[in-house]
Order: C-alpha cells, then structure tokens, then sequence
DNA sequence: CAGAAATCCTGACTGC
DNA sequence: TGCAGTCAGGATTTCT
C-alpha cells in the first residue's frame, strides 16, 4: 500500500542507488507487470538507456530515460524496488530484474502482482489516459483551497470514498485517508456534498499536513512497505487511527472503531469525528 | 454519466 | 496440525 509519502521516499532512496547507471539488460519473470509495450520490446527499448532522473506523480514512479523515454512504474500494494548486486540470490517474488553495466540489479518485486510498468516516449507520458485524468497533485500550488472546495462540493459520495479518488486529489490512499479525516475530526463516511465550507478548509489543511509529516518520517510501515534502501518508515509510529481498533484513541480515550467505507477498511474515533 | 461492486493476487489469519 | 474460508486493497472493468 505504497501512498504519496511512500512513494516518494522510494524515488528519494532510489535517487541515491541508481542515478546515472545504464542499463545493459532486463529481466521479465512476470510478464503481467509489464503492460506496454510487449515484453520483448519493453526489454530491447530498455537495452542501453541510462537513468537520468526519478519523479513521482501522484503513486507513480517515473524513471526518466535517456533517448526521450519514460518507465513509469505503479507499485499498487506490495510493490517495491530494491538495489543487489548480481551474485546476491534473488528473494521470492522478484518479477523484474534490471541488470546494469556495474555488476549491479535493480530489481522489482510484488507478493500479490498487481503493480504495473509502462516504457513510453517522453511526449506521450501526458497522454496517457491514467495520467491525462489524475488529479493535480497536494502540494501542487494552482490546487487553491478554493478549486479543492468545488470539487468536493460536486461528490455525492462519501468524503473518504472522494479522498481516494485520484481524479479529485493524487496520492492519497486507504491509510492517509483515514488520518486526514481524524485530524479533521470528520466522519468518514459522511457525503461529500454536505460538508460545510470549514470541513473542507481542515480536510485541504490537514491533507497536506499529514503528507508532509508522513514524508518527513519516511512513509508507513503497517504491513510490507520498505524503501529503497530495503529500510521501514517510521509513520505508523504517529498513526491515530489507521488499523488502532481497539485501542484508545488518543485524543479522547474513546475505542477506535472499524468499519467499512468506500469498500474499504475504515478506521475512527466515534467521539472525535462527528457526523454533522 | 455517476457511483457501486466485482476483479486481479498471495499470504496472514480464523475457526473447527 | 491441517485445511477451508475470509480478508486485505489500487486501479480498472463491469454493472446498475
């Protein structure tokens, strides 16, 4: 469950292990990861490239490329990227194997197979229908807090339901989610559309707080996350309410609470996040 | 068209 | 101990 915090300390890790390498060759043990091109072109048009930058939009992972490509990678929820040496035995589950010229790997694995890899040309990166439809990014400054009101003000769907919506905001997941809206003291699962306008104001606030704070303490290690250094993020640590059932809430004391919202796994306060 | 639900997958967990 | 059943979840597809 790689979110934005997540995500962006894997290409901040990352940055630091494979900047500048070339790639000689690549692995594809998995071909379901690969979506585009086909597996044999996706390996010949990686042949010789060299990584000259990482960014990240939203979830993704994007290597940029020499010769005007792109790899754009999604971990979905148990991706992750690690940096070995190529005498260093493969752990189970490493799905794609990129061998540079220095005796070193990156390598891709993925438990449950859901992530995903796409290689494109730089100019159509935008085009891409994934991409042409995300949302603008949280920290993204042309997000005013007014364009985030109008867009919540449209949802008739519960508010955590519209967090996760990528088309409204990028890189909010199930566990960001649930903190944002603790923080904002707001039932999950009260309909967008009914919130009032300082509801929205503390969801935008928090929403970047929260990420901010995530980012800073290295994402979330709740279940397999590490990043690419192979090391956990310390947010769990500050968590308040994601997988707390059971458990005080600490800021009231009451029991933390778990349902299902959005079709997901909801956790809450029932004291400090009203309905209305 | 919007929103809800099913789908992909493996490993951890539950109950008998 | 073993085994069937359930759950977890991001984005896409399918259904209502």
């Amino acid at each position: 469950m790689p979110e934005l915090p997540e995500v962006e300390t894997i290409k901040r890790t990352l940055e630091q292990l494979v900047l500048h390498k070339t790639i000689e060759d690549v692995t594809i043990n998995l071909a379901r990861i690969v979506r585009s091109p086909e597996p044999d072109q996706f390996r010949a048009l990686l042949k010789g490239k060299q990584i000259l930058a990482i960014d990240r939009r939203g979830k993704y992972l994007l290597f940029r490329l020499s010769s005007h490509y792109t790899l754009i990678s999604h971990l979905r929820m148990e991706g992750n990227y690690g940096v070995f040496n190529s005498m260093d035995a493969a752990a189970t589950h490493t799905h794609v194997i990129f061998h540079f010229d220095d005796g070193e790997e990156l390598r891709y694995r993925d438990t449950r197979q859901f992530g995903t890899m796409d290689l494109v040309k730089n100019q159509d990166v935008d085009q891409l229908k994934f991409f042409r439809n995300l949302g603008k990014e949280p920290f993204d400054l042309s997000l005013t807090e007014k364009l985030f009101y109008e867009k919540i003000k449209k949802k008739n769907k519960s508010i955590k339901a519209v967090l996760l919506d990528q088309e409204v905001v990028a890189g909010i997941g199930n566990i960001y989610a649930d903190e944002i809206l603790f923080r904002s003291r707001i039932r999950p699962e009260m309909l967008a559309n009914n919130l009032t306008k300082p509801k929205i104001h503390a969801i935008y606030e928090n929403m970047k707080i929260v990420l901010r704070e995530a980012i800073e303490a290295g994402g979330s290690s709740v279940k397999s996350y590490v990043n690419g250094q192979g090391k956990m993020g310390l947010f769990q640590q500050q968590l308040y309410v994601y997988q707390k059932h059971g458990t005080p809430c600490l800021v009231c004391g009451d029991e933390i609470v778990k349902t299902r919202v959005a079709g997901r796994g909801t956790h809450y306060c029932p004291k400090c996040q009203k309905l209305r």
